[in-house]
DNA sequence: GATTCAATCAAACGGTTGTTTGAAACATAC
DNA sequence: GTATGTTTCAAACAACCGTTTGATTGAATC
């Protein structure tokens, strides 16, 4: 690790955001005290305090480091996307792997988080921590409506309440991917599966969320015949 | 609440179990303190480990009191479609519908935890916490080695990896949106459906894993294109 | 060389956590 | 009525939490 002069002596706060980002994910937010984030970092308790101000501070302070790269790239990537469109709407699978290959990139630059920032920030989505509930989305604000706006004229044929429990459904799956949550290591089935590669994850993940979201339209009035 | 005679003066265990399901569910497993449990369900302090001994294993009795009839009528349910079936496949959307079926029927029957035990169990899976990964497992071990069986012969054009995934992204969107998990409130799209109704979901829900589970196979060697 | 200011440090802060204790209350059996 | 065993109770336990303090260090400024 101490290797060539790769990062000598990194700076306090950021040995801080390093040790923090990794803990966060590996045990959560609550289950991961300040004194293993310091222990971990190598400095003295205090410090996190005097750097972030509180440890929900330092919390915000490990996303707000890494995710406007990643919107920009998700963002760029469907600005080009459109670009080539000309107007035509861009099909679901572009979308999708446009958003995916953002996620991607970061995950494969360690300078940018890596795959760490990337299932960190996966799981948080999931979880909706209190904490980042309010800080979090002028962050990505953005992207979503972009995002948004693709799909819907992507898949005309749906209303927005069915647009929305689709995209709902299709961002669970892609989350629980990316964080890592191998659902099935619950069950007794023998993981065959290396749930971990972002890579091999998005290979299998593209054509599942496609085929969700273009699913023929639910039937109206489905569920009355219950 | 004190209506008739319904339930006068329940059990201690029952009470302290019925106050912890919904604290759980309401703010998770480690945000949830004893005094609060007790507190709800106006008993000592030390009843709690009186009765079910720790923390940890008053977490495990909250399952175990529920989890056999919902692992039963799921069973039950694939069992009538198979035997309809006369060992012809069983469609990928009667599975579905089999399981799904058996978690609105508990959350419309508050004497089986209603909907309140389906959140909590499907948050539970897709969190993971420690202390169940070893106890949980068994209770549902026959439930999913009959529903791997069935989805793998519905299913004869995927191997056993492409299966798997397809199963993870599955249950993760399901789980997910049993949990009441709406990951769109998190953008800032209004949240203009409501996540919180089993029978709502489920009517969206299995058309887009349908779909998903039953797209065509991934092409082999997919992901060397990067 | 004295001053200033940001950074680090050991130590302690008040508060909460899950758990344990030993006495009191209760019901049941003899 | 006495004895037995179970359940409840107020109180305290040690351990840990996030945070604060005040002294100490080190480098930059005048």
């Amino acid at each position: 690790m101490n290797g060539l002069g790769e990062t000598r002596q990194l700076d306090t706060a950021t040995r801080i955001l390093d040790a923090a980002e990794a803990l966060f994910v590996e045990h959560g937010f609550e289950a991961t005290s300040m004194r293993m984030i310091t222990q971990r970092a190598e400095v003295n308790l205090a410090a996190v305090n005097y750097h972030f101000g509180s440890k929900d501070a330092l919390f915000q302070g490990v996303f707000t480091r890494r995710l406007t790269p990643l919107t920009q790239l998700a963002v760029q990537n469907l600005d080009r996307l459109e670009a080539a469109a000309q107007g035509e709407p861009v099909s679901v699978e572009r979308i999708m792997r446009a958003f995916m290959d953002a996620a991607l990139d970061i995950a494969h630059d360690p300078k940018r988080g890596g795959v760490i920032f990337v299932r960190l920030l996966s799981r948080t989505f999931i979880e909706a921590h209190p904490v980042l509930r309010e800080s979090l989305p002028w962050h990505y604000e953005e992207l979503v409506a972009r995002y948004a706006k693709a799909t819907a004229k992507a898949l005309p044929e749906l209303d927005a309440i069915e647009l929305q429990w689709r995209l709902n459904f299709a961002f669970s799956a892609i989350f629980n991917a990316f964080a890592g949550n191998n659902i099935l290591r619950l069950f007794v089935i023998d993981p065959v599966v290396n749930a971990r590669d972002p890579r091999l994850i998005a290979t299998y993940l593209v054509p599942f969320v496609v085929a969700g979201l273009t699913a023929p339209v639910t039937a109206k009035g489905a569920g009355s015949s219950f």
